[in-house]
DNA sequence: AGCACGCCGACT
DNA sequence: GTCGGCGTGCTC
């Protein structure tokens, strides 16, 4: 400036860095940097900053020599890290994702980066009990907060600061986390129990085949024992490692037994823990080949690679998709990239770990909320320098900061966890992957069996490639689905019409053949409503269309979605008969029945109440898994990517309640749901068999789950769904949020007009989708969903829309922001 | 996110 | 006359 050509000396101008803090500011702030901190900054530091009087570790977003005219900005206090915490490209995709999904970087910050890594004046330092008292290692200053840490177990930041001279607080406690003295506290957050499994090994002594056969030789009592410890023996010759149940289950011994032999210091019990960064070789080891149909698919996704980044891979139930993802993956290993591999959390079990465990041993990093923040701060430094070379984790692990990806597989592509609900950002993994993808110049690769109908579209408009696997492994076929008219069922008490005697009696045949059984019941289960007996017709909201509770107190019906009441219908409205009947049943109540109907088969129930931690499930799935258990009764939980070869019978107990879910996507979730369920049923050969029970057999979801038919699905859905979202919709809510002007209003009616391609998101993935959130039960929102492709209508959202403005703009937020186009991932 | 500032209802 | 409710605004 004037200034610097006046003293002819531009290199004094003072360096500025424009910082991110976790929080939800309207804007970065900009803090100087005092000469004595210059040497080593960069963008993606953290440094320390004070912000009102509250201290904060931000990370630095740009670095720049332009004085701010409007405030005069304070001093950095310290520098974090002599090495940036994570690289530019991760930068860019906060500042994406904050314009996409309309948070602060802030807020992305706060989601992307572990808690040991965000200190502020409130983080809570929690001594680390496993250090113990040696403190040889630590500095003076270190020492004498370790010492205060030892004694209290936890202290504030502010305390710290009062022990230490305050200057220079930051580092002592970065050196401390560093040394593992201690960590910071997050509240809320369940503490992760690393996930266990319990290994045998046969005491060092006896590996001395003398001492062992001395043993054998003079074994006095206990021939059970005896036997239990032979078959010890074969199995770790063949398998080269024994699992407790695996040993319980092929020797036919008691637990009691096994414990007698470890009693006796023969054999040992080890627990290694699973999931958490394993130590195992880094070696690659694939040990299958892929079966023609694989093969192909395989070649296919290597072509549309070449053609464009982002391909669906619509692979019916057990056809093999991870065995593709495996060759994947180790084909961008070799070339030295690093592979993101996404999953649902709920999915996210061990048995999944396993496998890929076994053919990528340490490369892999697995990666979700549950890790405690030690654990995550060691992934995230193993992803920063590029030691883990595959992640295995939730949609959180997008975050972390990658290298060099080649490749991120979305599994389970239609899972609407994918989607941050709560806090900001609220963004769609899938989609977030899509734009993190291009800037890594990498693939993505979408895996379901039952896309998302977005996904969907995007291949058949060819914005994605598609790649269409239809044929399961291994010569197993998909199972034959039976549908049972529940109106044809003649009871006396209605209420047991939970099981048909067609149901009863294909459990029975299972239960006899020793094979397993899994039945479905959503959890709308729990509200009962009222549905016609003749046709299958079930009352709906009139302003929401969705379905109404029955609530037998007040003998009314209820909207649970708008709140409006109606009284008892009696006459069908496509019938016309007066023949209702209540339905009313949750897993609870199933497992009662069935436990009274089929009294020597074993039971269990999997839901949300049964199982509350990660722990239970994982359990459950272990014991279904050995055969311990014969019914599984559960919700949707049961339906997440799982592999259980002894199943042959699905039942889906309620599919109108499935039909008539809660949700703007009905069709197809209560497709996806059907699909995903059966897919349960004989997935290793062909005994697989769903019985589907429903009032409304002219459904033609149903017809489509039968034909196992997707296609069909999306094109019913394209020309049926009543309730449209448009694009151009999300644009314009965005744009509304994003201006002031009203003039902005004209641009939108004027969007509206233009050919409008259904994006069938009612529940909106795209920018807006806060937005929305926010205006949901407003008019605006009513009017978005319900809209038809109607000029006199679109005047009058016009109206509306203007009106609306008027509200948002007294929202300080959306105030004054300037105009930044919306951008498309893709 | 915090925290201060500020303007209206029930209390010693 | 005050204490305290939470609505609005600001933090480099």
């Amino acid at each position: 400036m004037d200034n610097d050509l006046f003293t002819g000396n531009t290199l004094a101008a003072q360096l500025f860095a424009e910082v991110i803090i976790p929080l939800a500011l309207p804007q970065n702030y900009t803090w100087a940097i005092p000469a004595h901190l210059q040497e080593n900054v960069q963008p993606g530091s953290r440094v320390e900053v004070q912000l009102k009087n509250k201290k904060y570790a931000g990370i630095i977003k740009t670095l720049h020599r332009q004085k701010p005219a409007a405030f005069a900005p304070k001093e950095v206090l310290n520098i974090l890290d002599e090495a940036p915490l994570l690289f530019p490209i991760q930068l860019q995709f906060w500042k994406w994702m904050a314009d996409y999904y309309m948070c602060s970087e802030g807020e992305v910050m706060n989601a992307a980066v572990p808690a040991n890594l965000k200190l502020s004046s409130e983080s809570i330092l929690i001594w680390n009990d496993e250090h113990g008292l040696d403190f040889s290692d630590l500095n003076g200053e270190e020492f004498l907060v370790a010492e205060a840490l030892e004694l209290k177990k936890e202290l504030r930041l502010s305390e710290v600061q009062q022990i230490l001279d305050a200057a220079h607080v930051y580092p002592i406690i970065k050196r401390l986390i560093d040394k593992n003295v201690c960590y910071v506290w997050e509240e809320l957050k369940a503490k992760y129990k690393p996930k266990t499994e319990t290994y045998i090994i046969l005491h060092p002594v006896y590996h001395n085949e003398d001492k062992l056969a001395d043993l054998m030789n003079n074994w006095s009592k206990g021939p059970k024992q005896l036997e239990l410890l032979l078959a010890y023996l074969y199995l770790i010759k063949s398998e080269g490692e024994v699992t407790q149940p695996v040993l319980l289950k092929k020797s036919g011994a008691s637990a009691a037994q096994l414990k007698g032999l470890i009693d006796k210091q023969v054999l040992i019990a080890e627990k290694r823990e699973i999931g958490r960064i394993a130590t195992l070789p880094k070696n690659v080891y694939i040990d299958f080949e892929l079966s023609q149909a694989q093969q192909t698919a395989y070649d296919a996704i290597q072509m549309a690679f070449m053609q464009k980044p982002v391909c669906l891979l619509h692979g019916v139930t057990a056809s093999g998709k991870t065995q593709i993802y495996i060759r994947l993956i180790e084909q961008n290993l070799l070339e030295g990239k690093q592979v993101l591999y996404m999953l649902p959390e709920i999915a996210l079990t061990t048995q999944i770990i396993r496998r890929l465990q076994k053919h990528f041993g340490g490369n892999i990093a697995i990666y979700h909320s549950k890790f405690n923040p030690n654990e995550r701060v060691e992934i995230w430094n193993k992803v920063k320098s590029g030691e883990a070379k595959i992640v295995l984790g939730a949609r959180s692990a997008l975050l972390l900061p990658f290298v060099n990806i080649g490749l991120i597989i979305v599994d389970e592509e239609h899972d609407p966890s994918y989607k941050q609900q709560d806090p900001a950002p609220r963004y769609h993994a899938r989609d977030s992957a899509v734009y993190l993808a291009a800037l890594f110049n990498a693939k993505v690769l979408l895996g379901s069996a039952t896309p998302s109908i977005e996904s969907y579209n995007n291949a058949q408009t060819a914005k994605y490639s598609l790649v269409s696997l239809n044929e399961r492994f291994g010569e197993a076929e998909l199972p034959a689905i039976q549908l049972i008219d529940l109106k044809k069922i003649e009871t006396a008490d209605r209420k047991k019409i939970m099981l048909s005697p067609q149901l009863k009696e294909a459990i029975q045949s299972s239960l006899n053949q020793k094979k397993q059984v899994i039945l479905f019941q959503n959890r709308r289960g729990y509200s009962p409503y009222m549905i016609c007996n003749v046709c299958g017709w079930i009352p709906q909201c009139r302003n929401c269309d969705v379905t109404l509770t029955f609530h037998k107190a007040k003998n009314k019906l209820a909207c649970h979605y708008c709140g409006t009441t109606y009284p008892v219908i009696n006459t069908c409205a496509a019938c016309g008969s007066h023949h209702f009947i209540e339905k009313n049943f949750g897993t609870e109540k199933i497992e009662e029945h069935i436990a009274e109907t089929f009294p020597t088969s074993r039971v269990s129930r999997m839901d949300y109440d049964s199982v509350k931690g990660k722990y239970d499930h994982d359990n459950l799935i272990k014991l279904f898994e050995q055969q311990k258990i014969d019914i599984l009764v559960g919700t949707q939980m049961v339906v997440k990517g799982l592999d259980f070869e002894h199943v042959n019978l699905v039942g889906i107990l309620d599919a109108d309640g499935i039909l008539n879910f809660t949700d703007f996507r009905v069709n197809e979730r209560a497709y996806q749901l059907m699909e995903q369920v059966s897919g349960r049923a004989g997935r290793k050969d062909n005994t697989g068999k769903v019985l589907i029970q429903v009032s409304n057999m002219q459904h033609p979801v149903l017809q489509f789950v039968q034909q196992h038919n997707y296609q069909h699905l999306y094109e019913f859905e394209i020309q049926n769904r009543r309730h449209f979202f448009y694009p151009p919709y999300s644009r314009l809510i965005h744009i509304i949020f994003r201006h002031k002007e009203n003039h902005i209003a004209e641009e939108a009616a004027h969007l509206l007009q233009q050919g409008l391609q259904p994006a069938f998101a009612a529940n909106i993935t795209g920018p807006a989708q806060p937005v929305v959130h926010r205006v949901r039960n407003l008019f605006l929102w009513e009017m978005l969903i319900k809209l038809p492709k109607d000029t006199a209508i679109i005047q009058q959202c016009k109206t509306q829309i203007q009106q609306q403005i008027i509200i948002l703009q007294s929202n300080k937020r959306y105030r004054g922001v300037d105009i930044i186009p919306d951008i498309d991932p893709v």
